[in-house]
DNA sequence: TGCCCTCCTCTAACGGTGTTAGAGACGCTA
DNA sequence: TAGCGTCTCTAACACCGTTAGAGGAGGGCA
């Protein structure tokens, strides 16, 4: 046999982050990433303690380019620079199946500190307190996660549900005239109003605009 | 043998989100769901199509009384309503062991659209357009089950984790002086900070602020 | 009475899972 | 040469969701 190189952690990191894409998280079991390691299964475990750390591992390398620092340049307003964060953040969750799965329930890891750092410093620079700032990014960060949830869910729904099925039973107008209303205003549109980053964009702006007014609250007691 | 009544599916349903508050959703599994109710395993498979479908009906359920209808009284405003509705659904959620983690992924089932469609109303009602106030409430949905999420994968981690350790590796001041001084201002608080009501309370309380804007602004709009 | 039929439950089994125990091969160092 | 840490192996355990197919209980009907 060919002396085949050992394996790191890292090796096997990389493929579960690649098995996940291809055959989702109900898929990703040890033995096939094993296979796909050409490696018996058993033999991951000198490598990674468990199933569940290992999703950890994965969990921090699929969001390891989304913790790069990029610093508010100056004159560039806050909010804005808030907005393009969040954006790139779900942009990188719902790129990469079932990521968002995967990364809910996973407490930041060490890696994470030093961009949570920096959007910290940034909103206390803008006018927050402490206390503001680290509940905001708290909220923030909830609504990417679980708009990224809802987007590969409905996704993962489309790509099992038999797509001959209609949109649904068509619901009494009567009932439910405001359903019906959008029901229609949407059909117009060529996705059927699935137009999930609009959807996000929406919300963000929203809490974005929620935050903009606290901050001139408290610009105001302050000053 | 004492002829035992038949078994009813809103007996397994009921069953299993018993059991799912008991075990959580890892331990929740059809044998043992079937042990409980005195029954085999296969036996389940005549009342539930499938395990999937199973959570789908318990997800359903743990969501039954929050659907009721309470409309906006006259005279109330419509921001504080769609606050305390949103409260409801997060206590509602954090209220049963991993009820989020059941709940995400499900599409509203029919049982839902007589909520929705009241809420859709109230915010149409309240100046919105219909597709503003789909979005909206997406929105609001959303940051409810992310933070729901959250608070309860954190609750789990605790509990699973050995308590001894201090607040973790007490980062070095000079390189995050932000995480510093939000960890000595939050030390001085019996739960050390981790109020995940008032949290999910500041969250909520941006996005209606941001709502609150919108409407502002459609209503100049529009009159 | 005898028969059928539907409801509901059973046992047996299949192929899969995460995980542990323990043996053994490779290469470095003394 | 002996020893030791590193890495991988086979065998096995207890569990999982799910299917196949048999069978009992009870009501409706000839």
């Amino acid at each position: 046999m060919a002396a085949r190189k050992a394996l790191t952690r890292d090796d096997v990191v990389d493929a579960a982050v690649h098995l996940l894409a291809e055959v989702g998280l109900e898929g990703l079991s040890l033995r096939r990433l094993a296979r796909d390691l050409g490696v018996s299964a058993p033999t991951l475990y000198w490598h990674v303690t468990d199933k569940r750390t290992l999703l950890d591992h994965v969990a921090e390398r699929l969001l390891l380019d989304q913790w790069r620092v990029t610093p508010l340049t100056p004159g560039e307003d806050w909010a804005e620079w808030l907005r393009e964060r969040a954006t790139v953040q779900y942009r990188a969750l719902i790129a990469h199946r079932d990521a968002a799965r995967v990364l809910a329930g996973n407490r930041p890891t060490e890696a994470a500190m030093p961009a949570v750092e920096e959007v910290l410093g940034t909103l206390v620079g803008a006018g927050f307190t402490p206390a503001q700032a680290f509940a905001s990014i708290q909220a923030v960060g909830n609504l990417v996660i679980g708009s990224a949830l809802e987007y590969q869910a409905e996704r993962e729904r489309d790509a099992t549900t038999d797509r001959t099925a209609g949109d649904g039973p068509a619901h009494d107008p009567d009932r439910f005239p405001h359903h019906s209303a959008l029901a229609a205003l949407l059909a117009d549109r060529p996705d059927h109003g699935a137009d999930h980053d609009a959807l996000f964009r929406h919300g963000l702006d929203l809490m974005i605009a929620g935050l903009r007014v606290q901050q001139a609250g408290t610009v105001t007691h302050a000053g």
